[in-house]
DNA sequence: AGTATGTTTCGTTATATGTCGAATTAACGG
DNA sequence: CCGTTAATTCGACATATAACGAAACATACT
């Protein structure tokens, strides 16, 4: 019961949501997220670490970047029924189809670069 | 996206999900869910409307009585999804079949009985 | 009409949540 | 080492939520 309800309240905001279906198709540093969001980084840090104790997502730091994916194959049978659900019902969703462009140019941009913008704010 | 929240937000407390999954194989009033949950009637009364809200639940108002109800077929395909994922999670969980037990006991009440009982406390 | 009963609404209170900016930590580059 | 940079943690604030009891509402019984 616990577990589910970490999940469901993880589930519950929109901006935890629009950034699990944002690493549909690879993983994403912070920074990414942030730009996808426009939240600020620690509120974003706030919201994956949410996902990740709910075992949606999983994390990964390589140099001085910690890259966020979907949860794989070892996570709970309720995890993937979720991911399963979220997906197909928000997929088709304006909002998510929105995401998916701001995606598409914000991955044209060198992540450092990326970085380098968003501190100059 | 509006409705996937309200949906996820419906499911992030425990009460409700408890609730949702007591109306499994019949409707229950009021006064019943009252007894199972032990919150009072004006507090199991807004968890049922938020799950009406979020189309989890369908309600019918019988003499003194409100019923609720799982969502029937009219409802969303969301909603479906969402109740079938539900029970195949939280099914075979401690909590839910000791509510199960306990629902055994309250259903032997006449429910008349049982909202006399309540008003007396 | 008047009273009892079942449920909901309202007002209040305590706790939880989402957000930010500042401070801190971790990792790299000189 | 020391400064830079990416991310997290901390502290503060505003808003949202869950809970209750009192009051209001709706229905039935006499």
């Amino acid at each position: 019961m616990r577990e589910f309800i970490s999940i469901t309240k993880a589930l519950s905001d929109e901006s935890r949501v629009r950034a699990l279906l944002a690493l549909r198709d690879r993983e994403l540093c912070v920074c990414q997220i942030v730009e996808l969001l426009g939240l600020s980084p620690s509120t974003v840090s706030k919201h994956m670490s949410i996902l990740k104790h709910a075992r949606l997502v999983e994390a990964r730091k390589e140099r001085r970047w910690m890259y966020y994916r979907l949860a794989e194959d070892d996570a709970p049978a309720a995890v993937h029924a979720a991911i399963a659900w979220v997906l197909d019902v928000l997929s088709t969703t304006r909002r998510i189809k929105q995401d998916v462009k701001t995606l598409k140019e914000v991955l044209k941009i060198d992540p450092e670069e990326l970085c380098r913008v968003q501190s100059r704010r």
